[in-house]
DNA sequence: GTCTATATTATGATAGAC
DNA sequence: GTCTATCATAATATAGAC
């Protein structure tokens, strides 16, 4: 990486670098998810991390590459989120592992919403960076999804329909009403990001899916 | 309207400015759909329309007029969608209602994937242009919405969850795979706007929906 | 590593010819 | 009604001081 230094340079303000470089990211995956690529500025970006604009261009080759580093960024939360709360529940049934799924997708959604607003800009152009994101990160996941729930549908827990259509109709159901907040609190007057709220989606969603009610085992 | 001619003036003229007018609000319509109001330009919006930059300022006050032009063209082209087909269904049980209703969202949203971009664009910051779209065309909507699948819980046809959650549940659930419909292209290699596909997202959201095969009755 | 200053391009809006 | 030309502003990226 350009800015690493050598092993003899000094250590403080090689932290100081890093420190820095994290706070960008996380500065450029907000404003990248409010407001796309274009919209997103990297003066604003900057001000947001609460440095000057010139330090982008040394921390990063350019606005792609700045926005490359906040999708890896939020895709690493997305594994770590699932690693931590669905280690070792490979010997549950398909239907406890499914539901317990579904809520934790509800709860990721709504505690980094910037996933899904990332998407669904990204998602509606094809080209370079559409090209990369599938790539590296959603052909994996999406995968995964498929493989899921097709060992749900041959357990008879959901409808046996395409499961491409199951992994989309799922992913819309989970986050639209996280990505799309402000526009739910000006009409119904319901704040979506409170707890409350979050486990009544995540109990429409269960209920919906499987016509039953929650599972006795709650997400944390 | 300024542009708006006395009743000497030539007609053809004043046809042509018309068409010129609509053409402009059917390009800003396409081009606030992908790019959202600040990504998409006036440049951008009079080349796709065919006409100079020029002319967009002497048909709109200015881009949020515009926007609003555009806003309202989407808005009552849903209305004359289920105006249409839902006329005089009144009559029919909660059932029959409600599964009509959700197919002809999904083809609407197949159809005209612009209203969904919009609003998943607008929805995300609260502001002026937020509130004047609520005001004027979601609440009503919503409060429609609401109604209706309240009748579906009394019928016990859904589950008895809050309203609002089943309604952006629903939402995101029909229209999320035609907003990313590039990104389904990708990693599925499936269009998901051809009416192979749409019919199956339709017949996938009401088996999830009602737990049940798709209705007999299907929309056209 | 961090900042200031600036070159270059593209934006929304305007003025005025036809 | 429509077009060309242009202004003022704000964008990304760069150069160079500290």
């Amino acid at each position: 990486m350009a800015s690493r230094q050598t092993a003899s340079a000094p250590r403080a303000a090689q932290q100081r670098g890093l420190d820095t470089r994290a706070r960008i990211v996380e500065a450029a995956l907000a404003a990248f998810a409010d407001l796309g690529f274009d919209g997103a500025t990297t003066r604003d970006i900057a001000e947001r991390a609460g440095v000057n604009q010139g330090l982008i261009t040394y921390h990063f080759a350019g606005k792609l590459a700045l926005w490359q580093a906040a999708v890896d960024a939020i895709f690493a939360r997305l594994r770590d989120h699932f690693a931590a709360r669905l280690a070792g529940l490979t010997e549950a049934d398909a239907g406890t592992r499914l539901g317990l799924l579904v809520r934790q997708q509800v709860h990721f959604a709504a505690a980094h919403p910037e996933l899904h607003r990332l998407m669904t800009h990204e998602g509606r152009h094809d080209g370079p960076r559409l090209q990369w994101l599938v790539e590296r990160h959603v052909r994996p996941l999406y995968e995964l999804s498929i493989s899921l729930i097709a060992d749900a549908q041959r357990a008879g827990l959901v409808p046996q329909v395409a499961p491409m259509h199951l992994h989309y109709l799922l992913l819309g159901a989970v986050a639209h009403l996280f990505v799309v907040a402000p526009e739910c609190r000006r009409v119904s007057g319901v704040d979506p990001l409170t707890p409350a709220a979050i486990d009544a989606h995540a109990d429409a969603l269960t209920a919906v899916l499987f016509g039953l009610p929650p599972p006795a085992v709650r997400a944390p």
